[in-house]
DNA sequence: TCGGAATAATTAGTTTGACTAACTAACTAA
DNA sequence: TTAGTTAGTTAGTCAAACTAATTATTCCGA
């Protein structure tokens, strides 16, 4: 029987995070794009375009950090910035072809390993790691 | 229904962790000392003292790294190095009382936030994410 | 026993991603 | 028109990760 005492879980939960991301790290590695940036360009691919201000917010950075990360991005091909027509101040950034066909790629690659282990688990397992997502996603916001 | 496509989790899994990690860094920054510092210190407190390599292997990242996070470790007085008596090559690292102090009060404040949130979740929520947080440190041995 | 290989830790150098500060340009309201 | 606000960019700084190189110790085979 899992403990529900919340500094428990909490405490539990930081820590699983942090050693999870570690151990993604390796493949991560393999796309030739760091885990921010595919964080970033995930965002963009399944949620549209947005403006860096709105990226920044969704990432959880300053718009000081998401400019220079998107602007490595757009370097490399693989998102496209335009000027906001209806706000001369602000870009609209987008993912490319380039980015998407990364994505895909990437996002297969990028969890290979974890797929791995977590397809040994069973259904029930899955299943509860799919809703802890989902609360984690909860408690992020 | 949560879903429970092994690569669906996997992404949803990876991204949840990083959108936690971020917010928790907040709290984090309060302690004065950094999350994998306190990473560190935890595995110490809670599991005894251990050599550089073991811990480096613990936390996941290279010797050298972790060479550098326990000299600033023991430069703010939170760990003790010994020379390992069996093997003059290697040293024994151990959290000092004032390192166990701070790993008290640091682990309340570094999870006030999202302990907050957490205590709002419903028991059954809870048991999910500590059920998925062991399942999580499995997925990263 | 001795020498070479392996091992444990440390240091230097580099890169990335986070932050803050400062700046420019555009927008808005008075 | 002007002052304040907002969006984005750049420069500088720092922490954490890596690799490469180094030193000292240990181990093992000849």
């Amino acid at each position: 029987m899992a403990r529900t005492d919340s500094l428990e879980v909490a405490t539990a939960l930081h820590r699983a995070a942090i050693r999870l991301l570690r151990t993604v790290r390796v493949a991560d590695d393999e796309t030739g794009v760091s885990a921010p940036k595919l964080s970033a360009l995930s965002v963009l691919t399944f949620g549209g375009p947005r403006s860096l201000k709105s990226l920044a917010g969704a990432e959880q950075v300053t718009p000081a950090t998401m400019s220079k990360l998107v602007s490595d991005l757009e370097a490399d091909g693989l998102v496209a910035k335009r000027i906001d027509r209806e706000d001369k101040r602000g870009v609209c950034i987008e993912v490319t072809a380039n980015g998407r066909v990364l994505m895909e790629e990437g996002r297969k690659r990028r969890l290979a390993l974890l797929n791995k282990r977590i397809a040994k688990l069973t259904r029930e397992e899955r299943a509860q790691l799919a809703g802890a997502s989902a609360i984690m996603m909860r408690l992020a916001e």
